[in-house]
DNA sequence: ATCTATTCAGACATAAAAGTCTTAAATAAT
DNA sequence: ATTATTTAAGACTTTTATGTCTGAATAGAT
């Protein structure tokens, strides 16, 4: 993965949850056993996706975690901005120099190429597609 | 920059080095000078370079550093190499499971079209085009 | 009402990245 | 030979990312 493991954990668990019935509530432990993350660790993250209401959450006993949304409409993009400074995306990969349109660098820096590349594919993917993916390769045995 | 502060470091001492005249030996603290980049730090960095056979150095009272071959023959990718991790960019986006064209997940997940965009960029380049953006950027005065 | 499973919130701990410092070894100039 | 300058190497510190722990709040089950 380019990003951090929180982007990752983040993202596999939200595919989990687009996996379960819609409105179950799912632990934290229970994500976390699943997928075999630290599950404290995911406590924080998922945190951090309820505040950017991708999820919701709701305590007590039989309390958990569900998506805010179906996942078509859950963008990629919005889930990986919430744990990543996609900031960084938009520098030179010479330096920190901003590199836009308007500027030479562009013209002859094909990394704006590749950095458009990287944002657009966020921002024309779903969580939808994401867990499709997920199911070719359930399907098809692919190993870990 | 989506590398790490090294590789960044490490891109503009070689082209500062490039800007030097060949044979000209360049001391540590010259270059962090001129880049305002630690001079310790980047010490370490073109040690790792030297190993890898990408600069040259010698010791003493009028030693230091310079390029081991022509820019043009210097390709982004074997410098970027030395100081990242690029199997990364090999994995899906998805998780850590490694991404190739005769597994299903890379006919669906256009990730793969983005990363082989990335590699292709660092396989295609050259220290001499890194030159040439900065040459066009001073040329025109773009600020810092 | 009480018990218990669960999230919430934040403090704490560990690991990795980034940066600093010190000392040794090499070499050119004096 | 001595000295000044420079890289080489590695220990050390700081910062950031990753991961853990604890206790309080919440709400369903009994």
């Amino acid at each position: 993965m380019i990003y951090s493991k929180a982007t990752e954990y983040a993202l596999n668990a939200l595919v989990y949850l687009a996996e379960q019935a819609p409105d179950d509530r799912n632990g934290v432990h229970q994500i976390a056993d699943a997928l075999d993350i630290p599950g404290h660790f995911l406590g924080k993250i998922l945190q951090d996706l309820r505040k950017e209401k991708i999820v919701e959450s709701s305590r007590g006993r039989s309390g958990g975690f569900r998506l805010a949304r179906a996942p078509a409409e859950i963008g990629l993009y919005d889930v990986v901005s919430v744990l990543e400074d996609l900031q960084r995306y938009e520098m030179c990969i010479f330096d920190e120099y901003e590199c836009t349109v308007d500027r030479p660098c562009s013209m002859v820096c094909e990394w704006n190429a590749v950095k458009n590349h990287i944002t657009g594919f966020l921002q024309n993917h779903s969580l939808a597609d994401l867990q499709m993916v997920r199911q070719f390769r359930a399907d098809l045995d692919i190993p870990k």
